[in-house]
DNA sequence: GTACATTTCAAACAAGTGTTTTAATTTAGT
DNA sequence: ACTAAATTAAAACACTTGTTTGAAATGTAC
C-alpha cells in the first residue's frame, strides 16, 4: 500500500508545470487543479508558492549538490593536472543520477535551473548560494587550476557566459528539441544535449586572451 | 519647441522599467507613473501591453536590423574566406550605433533582447522571426561558410548555445556589472562586455567535433 | 467663433492572483 | 470508543493586473 501524500502529488504536479510554463506564469490554481488537492493545501503544508518553489527544487538538489561536491573535493585533492573538458565532465554523472530521483528527473531539474535563473532575480539566487557556495568554490578553483593562465577576473565572465548557455538551453529545451526533430530529423535527449554541451563550453572557457578583450 | 509627446514618455518609461525589471514584471501603472501620464494613455496610443512591448523594442529593431542586413550582405559577396571572428564582429559596430537613437541605447536594447527571451516566449519570437527572418539566415549562412567541417544540426545547436550565452549576459547585466565592480575593481561598459564575448563565442562555435557529440 | 476630431482624465470593470478563515472530515493515541 | 490533533474542504478576502468607459479638456480647421 504505497499511497502517495498530499504534499508528493503537489510536487510532482508543480514542477511539471514550472518546467514548461515557468513558475511566475504557473497559478496555485493549476497546480492544486492538476494534482487534485485542495487550493488551501499548498498554504497549509508549504507555507507559501515561494516556499513550494524552493521544495521543488530542494528535492533535486539535496541529491545533486552532495554528490557534485563529493567529485570536486576528490578532483582536488588528486595531484595530477586537470584539464577543463574533465573537469566539467564531472556534472554528468551526478546529473543524469537525477532520473533515479524521478522519471524525467535530469531533465526537469535542468529546465527548473533554467527558469529559476530567468524568471526569479531574488529569493532562489540567494537560496542557492546560501545553500551550496561552498560546493561552488570548489568548481571554480579547478577552473583556476585548469585555466592557470587566465586572470580571475576572467574566469568570472566565462563562467557566467557558460551558466547563460547552459540555463537558456535548458529552459527553451522543449522548444529546440522539436526544431531540431523538425528540420535535422534529430531525436536528441537531454544527454545528448548535455554531450554537445561540454565541448563547447569547454572551447569557450579556455578561448586565448585576445588583444580585444584585455584593452577593453 | 521640442516637446515631447505622450507617445514618446510611454516609450522612454517603459523601456526603462522593462530593461531593469523584464516585460512581464512591469506594469502598465508603473509606466504611466513614471512617465507622468495617464494610465489610459498606454491602451489609447498602442492599444495593448503586448503591442507596446513590441512597440518599444521595434524603435531599435527598425535601425538595428537593415545595418545588419548590409553588413551580411556586403561579407556574402565578397569572395574571401570569412573567419568566425569577423562574422561575429560584425555586429559590434551596428550595436553601438544604438547609443545615437537614445541615451545609453546600446545597453538598453541589449537589456532588452534578454528580456524578450527570457521573459515571453510567445509573440516576441515570432515577431522577430516573422519581420527578420531573412537578416537571419544571411548569418547563419555566413557561420556555416566559416565553419564548413561542422554540419547544419551541430550549427544549430552552437548557435543557439551562444544565444544563451548573449541573452543571459545582457538580462543579468546589471548584476555582473555590480559584482565585477565589487569583486575586481573592474568597471566594464557594456563595450567591454560584447569585446570579451566574441572571443568566447567564436571559440565554442568552432570546437572541434568531439567522439562524444557524434555519438550521442 | 463655432464645429469637429483628438487627446486626456478619473473611475470603474472583469478577471486573476496568493493567502486566510472557518468548519467539516479524517487520522492517530490511549 | 472517545478525544485531540492533523488534514481537507469551500468560501471569502485583499490585492493587483490589463482594459474599457464616458465625460472633460484640448487642439484644429473652416
Amino acid at each position: 500500500m504505497n499511497k502517495t501524500t498530499t504534499q508528493d502529488k503537489i510536487l510532482d504536479a508543480a514542477e511539471q508545470l514550472f518546467a514548461s510554463t515557468g513558475f511566475a506564469d504557473t497559478s496555485l490554481r493549476q497546480i492544486t487543479s492538476m494534482a487534485q488537492v485542495n487550493l488551501a493545501a499548498v498554504n497549509y503544508h508549504f507555507g507559501s508558492k515561494k516556499e513550494l518553489i524552493q521544495s521543488v527544487l530542494q528535492r533535486y538538489l539535496s541529491v545533486l549538490m552532495p554528490r557534485l561536491d563529493q567529485e570536486f573535493s576528490q578532483l582536488l585533492s588528486s595531484q595530477k593536472q586537470n584539464d577543463l573538458t574533465a573537469v566539467l565532465s564531472v556534472f554528468i554523472k551526478p546529473l543524469l543520477e537525477l532520473n533515479k530521483v524521478q522519471h524525467h528527473g535530469t531533465r526537469m531539474f535542468l529546465q527548473l535551473l533554467g527558469r529559476g535563473y530567468t524568471d526569479v532575480q531574488g529569493h532562489l539566487r540567494w537560496f542557492f548560494n546560501h545553500h551550496y557556495g561552498r560546493t561552488l568554490d570548489k568548481f571554480v578553483l579547478l577552473v583556476q587550476q585548469a585555466c592557470p593562465d587566465l586572470p580571475a577576473s576572467e574566469i568570472f565572465w566565462r563562467l557566467h557566459f557558460s551558466l547563460g548557455t547552459v540555463v537558456f538551453t535548458m529552459a527553451s529545451n522543449q522548444a529546440l528539441q522539436e526544431i531540431a526533430a523538425a528540420d535535422f530529423n534529430e531525436n536528441v535527449e537531454i544527454e545528448g544535449v548535455i554531450h554537445r554541451l561540454i565541448p563547447y563550453l569547454a572551447a569557450g572557457i579556455a578561448s586565448p586572451l585576445t588583444l580585444a578583450s584585455q584593452t577593453h
